[in-house]
DNA sequence: TGATACTTGACTATTTTAGTCGGGTTTATA
DNA sequence: TATAAACCCGACTAAAATAGTCAAGTATCA
C-alpha cells in the first residue's frame, strides 16, 4: 500500500507554487530545480492539473502557472483526483453486485476495505493546500 | 495508492479460518475453494503467517492451520506486518536525515505523508480479527 | 526575432505484483 | 504399511503499473 510519485510530486509542486503566491506566475523550471523533480514529468502532472482547473497557465516568456482557486479551496482530494492518484482498496468493481473473483456475492472483507477507503479519503478531504503552506511557513527549503 | 492482493487475501483467509474456529484445523484447500484464492499463493501467505506465529500448522492427513492466538489479539497490523504489506507514503528513507532525492533536508510534504501514514496505521491498529468475524456473523458465504 | 516556457503525444526501462511450477516432507487412517 | 491428504519451500515468470524520457511542437514577452 503505497503512495505513488505522481501524487506526491503533484502536492509538492503545488505547495511550492502556493508559497510563491505572488502576482507572477511560477515556471515549472523553477519548481523542478527547487524540488528536484524532472521537468518533463512535471509537465505531465501540470497538464492534468490544468485540465481540472486547479491551476492556470500563462504562456510565453516569463510565463508559468498560477493557482486557479484560493489555496483554502484546494483540498488534497481535488489534487489526487486531478492526477488520477486513486485510493483503491477493494478488488471488485465497486458498484457492481459481483464480488472479488467474479463471485456472485461480496467477499468477507469487502466492508472492511470500504471502511478503510473512507478513512483514508477523510484525511484527504480535510487537508487543504493552505494548511500545508501554513505548516511550512517557518521552514526554508 | 492501493492495497495489494497479498494483504487482502491474508485477511480474507484469516477471517475464513477464524470463523471455523473449531478444534479441527482448516485446510488451505478448503479456504482456496471457499474464497477463490489460488492454493499455491495461499501457501506462500501462510508460510509467512506461521513464521510470525499468527497461525499454527498441523501436518499430515486431515491437517491444516489453526489460529495461534485469540482472534481478539490479532490486529490487522499484525497480519499486514507478517505478509510484508507495508504502508509506505514517504519516498525518503524514513529514519535518515536526508530527504527525498538525496537532498540534505526533508521535502515540503514529508510531514504530511507521515501524518497520513499514522492515520492509516491507526485504522489497522484498531481492527482485530474478532471484529471482522463478528461483522460477518449473519452473512453466509 | 529570439528566448523562454507551456503543450502534447508517444515511447520505454524498471520495478512490482500476482501468481505458477516443481519437487519435497509429514502424518492420519484404511 | 501403503497411500493420500496436507503442509513446506524455493525458484521462476507473465503481466501490469510506475516513473520517467524524448521529440516536436505553439504562444508570448522583451
Ligand atoms: S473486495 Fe469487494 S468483493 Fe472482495
Ligand atoms: S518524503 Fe521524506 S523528504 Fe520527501
Amino acid at each position: 500500500m503505497k503512495l505513488t510519485s505522481k501524487g506526491r510530486y503533484a502536492v509538492m509542486a503545488l505547495v511550492d507554487l502556493a508559497r510563491f503566491n505572488s502576482i507572477n506566475p511560477v515556471s515549472l523550471r523553477d519548481i523542478s530545480l527547487r524540488q528536484g523533480i524532472s521537468l518533463d514529468y512535471l509537465e505531465q502532472i501540470f497538464f492534468k492539473l490544468r485540465k481540472k482547473e486547479i491551476v492556470q497557465s500563462v504562456r510565453g516568456n516569463q510565463g508559468g502557472y498560477v493557482l486557479n482557486k484560493k489555496a483554502k479551496e484546494i483540498k488534497l482530494t481535488n489534487i489526487f483526483d486531478a492526477v488520477d492518484e486513486k485510493v483503491k482498496t477493494v478488488q471488485c468493481k465497486k458498484d457492481s453486485k459481483k464480488g472479488c473473483n467474479g463471485k456472485s456475492t461480496k467477499c468477507l472483507t469487502h466492508n472492511l476495505w470500504d471502511e478503510l477507503e473512507n478513512h483514508i479519503n477523510d484525511f484527504f478531504e480535510k487537508k487543504s493546500l493552505e494548511d500545508l503552506v501554513k505548516e511550512n511557513t517557518e521552514r526554508r527549503i
